[in-house]
RNA sequence: GCCGGUGUGGCGGAAUUGGCAGACGCGAUGGACUCAAAAUCCAUUGCCCCUCGCGGGGCGUGAAGGUUCGAUUCCUUUCACCGGCACCA
């Protein structure tokens, strides 16, 4: 009935009609059309903005609500700047190389190239439907030939470029054989020995300049399951087994392509402070670059306990030597033995030597620990385990001879794989060092503890008193301080501070030719080999003799080879999938493109069979949307140079999952583009924001276990009950999951309130970077926001427009302050107080509103027009249908936005807080104009402060202009 | 264990640079309209106390201290929850 009295309401169905009608007038007037610099239209004297998401993953379950929050933001901004007279760049596409399609062909035999596009498909249906302004003609999937194309394009870069040291950049492989060639630089083979490049065979040039590729082959432990016939990530392996089935999993050595990336360490640190990132984020890579100052140091290592306790003493046999990195050369004296890393080379060594009963303790131990994840063997840090290897070392300080062990607290791939254990001044060390009765040394005090004296401590870590004083040993000190106990023979160290010892200790070591000043890092090089069908094939055939061959750019891309049947196949030894393309794989170099120039084209090869692993296409797809038709170049030189300007993409939205990794790697794949003159700036991404987490609601039960939503019931405000069992569970927040059924799908919202309702509500939920619980019962104040700004705008009942004839001054006012705050809000991604003020200004002009006589109320043209571009970005399609039918014809998309009338943002007067000591009693109001002495005078002569203050006299009077005056009397 | 983050009404949250704590929304309560309901509009809504009422007072941003005329904001200690993760030598 009420229906039939307002057709022109908006509700849901309302919403709907208007929403795919502005969808389809967009698309069909081009709206969010982006030229390029040369395109016909393009307007050169607007500046640019790059505003970007990071695409999805299309998954077959579609989207969640958590995708759109970004979006949304991200869409918000580029509505904003495009009406503030900036050329926009905002695109969208898919990461579409991934292991779930591939797993599904597994199980199902589907090829994943029509899960992937299916998803695809849904994916983009579901985002078209909230009105992202996306230029959709610059969508592309990372699958697509052309964009792999340029994948591989890339990593060819990559395989022609080496690292110069001396300018600190990445340079084409040709200057490298330049310089071998005119004799700047000789070769350098194994074992130090250089060579010039003439006198070097073919091998021999051929193995220098692949050791100095920016692309590489190395051997690296993988998780091969025989049983899956697959590799695992640590996350897939659990105590040793799979967690698919169970299944036995073993760490074995596999040949792979691998990154130079630690070439890079340092710019990837350094410049970070180029970039306007979260703090967290930039703090988050640099601690996974991990840079850290030290020395190594080399050791001797014998097989002898024999007493050699002075220096230069007794020479027993020596074997090897034992590098060391320490960040602690301070600390020499204190090393009372070593640790090596149980896959450390000398414990082949250790158990070749050992006697048959400690030969079985080594072996056993050092394959217990190979059994176990990185993750197991560093989580349970309480308990220390490790063996006696049965050499020893001699420590060249204080000469004394020292065990050396192997425990897997030491990691091989961190700095050599071996430490000097200083008990006394590392917490690690000392764990151990107790747990195996090791002696402890203390060779630095704290600094105000300098009268004390270090020696050698007894075996139990109980207070040891020694000569001289008590040097408690319960605690480690692993501070800085003074160096005691740290003399030989030739040199002396104590007294000094920690870190002048440090400098005079390397200078001793440097001296003596057993160590040196080293910097360390904790990145590794980056592992780009997959053993999987779906992803890019690497442009690269191996020649009979095992070396690689690149294939040559004109013959790109590289095609994967279709296959019938996903199934990896069950093996000891780790293989690719694409293995089973044998027709595929067994090609000549002719018909696989690599240049006659490097063989020739009748040359059997086989192709590589690994593939790249998903990085590969998220790693520079923000270049291609600056140009994704381009077929022949990656980006061209003039898109690229408009669109990154002079610092990249302008705001990047995404993830904080992705904090390392994924930036980590496009930011390593950008420099060396930058290097070779491909890109124009330093780093990808100016500006980076991460969206957070809609959480939901879950039950839990008083036992702490999780109910599922639709078992729970509300039984009044707040209290929830356990339908089955009738047991009272507390509301708590939690992720979102199938199982705990409390996943929200946005076309259900959608349908129920409409995309411009959905935008708004995500977007006052709270900051863009909280994580937040959806609340579905909360939507209802955006839902109703919007129908309380349509009526105040539009006549329910007739669909015409509600114009006052005169504006409102107070109205007027409030405007021009929404104005600046939506504004800046925008500026600073606070959309849930720009939201706030937008239903403040429609709160207020409809309760000037009586529903009679309209035209005297609400807003009049001009205000609603400003009003409504005010609104705009966040509800685009309402916005738009109120714009039309104030008579404008063009895209409100690319309407001006509005200006701001500064002298409408100040009162005559302002209302004042009288603070009496600190606590507000009461209001004054004086004219805004009035100086801070002007205030504290017609304060104190208030007949209200003087009743009071009751005869005291005020100490001192602070007054803050526009907000307080504070009396302390 | 370490690092990072967060704790504000019944709930989501606001307070941008040390200056009136609780904007805005949800929920709740009362009223108007209605035969009635929905919808809408109006009012109230941090907690506690005094008062018939008008009013008035106290407490209050996880907890305890500190700095300051003044602290949600800065400092110290501490608790809880969330996220990440390394035994990094």
């Amino acid at each position: 009935m009420s229906e039939l009295e307002t057709p022109f309401r908006y509700d849901a169905a309302f919403a709907d009609v208007i929403e795919r009608k502005w969808q389809t007038w967009w698309q069909e007037h081009d709206s969010f059309l982006t030229r390029n610099p040369g395109d016909a239209g393009f307007d050169v004297s607007k500046p640019k903005f790059y505003v970007m998401d990071m695409f999805p993953y299309p998954s077959g379950a579609g989207l969640h609500v958590g995708h759109p929050v970004g979006y949304i933001g991200t869409d918000i901004v580029a509505r904003a700047k495009r009406m503030r007279g900036f050329n926009v760049l905002h695109p969208m596409g898919w990461d579409a190389f991934g292991l779930p399609a591939e797993q599904y062909a597994v199980q199902t035999g589907v090829h994943p190239r029509h899960t992937t596009s299916s998803a695809i498909e849904t994916f983009r249906k579901q985002l078209k439907r909230f009105g992202f302004s996306y230029d959709w003609s610059r969508e592309f999937a990372t699958i697509d030939p052309e964009y792999v194309r340029f994948t591989q394009w890339i990593w060819l870069q990559c395989w022609n470029a080496w690292f110069d040291e001396s300018t600190g950049k990445a340079r084409p492989i040709s200057q490298l054989t330049q310089q071998f060639e005119t004799g700047t630089r000789r070769v350098e083979l194994s074992g130090n020995i250089t060579k010039l490049w003439s006198e070097c065979n073919a091998s021999e040039r051929r193995a220098a300049i692949d050791n100095m590729r920016l692309t590489y082959l190395g051997e690296q432990l993988v998780n091969w399951c025989p049983k899956l016939g697959t590799v695992l990530a640590n996350e897939e392996v659990i105590d040793g087994k799979s967690e698919r089935g169970g299944f036995p999993v073993v760490r074995q050595p596999l040949k792979q392509w691998m990154f130079r990336i630690t070439k890079y360490a340092n710019r990837l640190l350094d410049d970070l402070k180029l970039v306007d990132w979260p703090e967290s984020t930039r703090t988050q890579q640099s601690e996974w670059i991990g840079r850290s100052q030290g020395a190594e140091i080399h050791f001797t290592v014998h097989d002898s306990a024999g007493a050699t306790n002075h220096v230069g003493d007794a020479t027993p046999d020596v074997i090897e030597q034992l590098s060391v990195f320490t960040t602690r050369p301070d600390t020499l004296f204190g090393a009372t033995y070593m640790v090596i890393a149980p896959e450390h080379p000398l414990v082949k060594v250790a158990i070749e030597r050992a006697k048959p009963d400690a030969r079985k303790e080594i072996t056993e131990y050092v394959a217990a620990a190979r059994r176990r994840s990185d993750m197991e063997r560093q989580s349970d840090s309480k308990v220390k385990t490790g063996v006696c290897t049965g050499l020893f070392a001699t420590n060249p300080a204080t000469g004394a001879n020292i065990a050396i062990w192997t425990a897997d607290y030491v990691l091989l791939n961190y700095g050599t794989g071996a430490i000097m254990a200083v008990p006394a001044h590392d917490q690690r060390d000392y764990e151990f060092a107790t747990a195996f009765n090791l002696p402890i040394r203390v060779v630095v005090l704290p600094a105000r503890d300098t009268a004390r004296h270090g020696t050698v401590l007894g075996e139990q870590n109980s207070a040891s008193t020694l000569t001289g004083g008590a040097i408690q040993t319960e605690s480690v000190y692993g501070g800085e301080g003074i160096v005691c106990a740290s003399s030989n023979a030739e040199v002396s160290f104590d007294g000094l501070t920690t870190a002048v010892a440090k400098e005079k200790i390397i200078e001793w070591l440097q001296r003596r030719g057993i160590g040196n000043k080293r910097v360390n890092f904790r990145l590794r090089d980056w592992l780009f080999s997959r053993q999987r069908y779906w992803g890019e094939p690497f442009p690269v055939v191996f020649a009979p003799d095992g070396l690689p061959y690149a294939i040559s750019e004109s013959a790109l891309p590289v095609r994967l080879p279709e296959l019938e049947d996903f199934k990896p196949t069950e093996s000891d030894t780790p293989r690719p999938l694409l293995g089973k393309a044998v027709d595929w794989i067994n090609t000549t170099a002719g018909q696989a493109g690599v240049s006659s120039a490097d063989l020739p084209a009748n040359t059997p090869v086989r192709r590589e069979a690994n593939t790249m692993p998903n990085w590969a296409g998220s790693c520079w797809y923000y270049l291609r949307f600056c140009d994704p038709k381009n077929t022949t170049r990656f980006v061209s030189v003039a898109a690229e140079k408009y669109w990154m300007g002079e610092h990249g993409v302008d705001l990047y939205v995404g993830g904080s999952e992705h904090a390392v990794l994924h930036l980590l790697y496009a930011r390593f794949w950008h420099k060396v583009l930058f290097d070779l003159g491909h890109v124009t700036t330093p780093e990808p991404f100016a500006k980076l924001f991460h969206q957070g987490m809609i959480t939901s609601f879950a039950y839990q039960r008083p036992d702490s276990s999780l109910a599922p939503a639709d078992s729970v019931e509300e039984i009044s405000d707040g209290v929830f009950k356990e339908k089955s069992t009738g047991q009272s569970v507390k509301q708590v927040i939690a992720k979102m999951s199938k199982s705990l059924k409390n996943v929200v799908n946005p076309d259900d919202v959608i349908a129920n309130f409409g995309a411009d309702t959905f935008r708004l509500y995500e977007m006052s939920m709270g900051p863009l970077e909280a994580s937040k619980p959806w609340n579905t019962r909360d939507i209802a104040g955006s839902f109703r926001f919007l129908q309380r700004a349509w009526r105040l705008a539009v006549d329910e009942r007739t669909g015409e427009l509600l114009l006052a004839t005169r504006p409102n001054e107070a109205i007027e006012k409030l405007l021009h302050r929404a104005t600046k705050k939506v504004g800046e809000d925008i500026d600073r991604l606070a959309f849930n107080t720009a939201i706030a003020t937008l239903i403040e200004v429609v709160n207020a002009a409809t309760r000037s509103t009586t529903l009679t006589s309209a035209a005297d109320g609400g807003l009049t043209r001009d205000q609603l027009i400003r009003f409504v571009k005010l609104l705009a970005p966040f509800a685009p399609h309402f916005a738009e249908e109120i714009w039309h039918k104030l008579g404008c014809a063009d895209a409100l998309a690319t309407a001006s936005w509005p200006t701001v009338n500064a002298a409408l943002l100040v009162d005559d007067e302002v209302e004042l807080a009288v603070q009496l000591c600190g606590k507000v009693k009461m209001r004054l109001l004086v004219p805004s104009s009035a100086d801070a002495a002007a205030v504290e005078r017609m304060a104190l002569a208030d007949p209200a402060v003087i009743e009071m203050l009751s005869g005291k006299k005020p100490k001192k009077v602070i007054v803050v202009p526009g907000r307080l005056v504070n009396i302390v009397a």
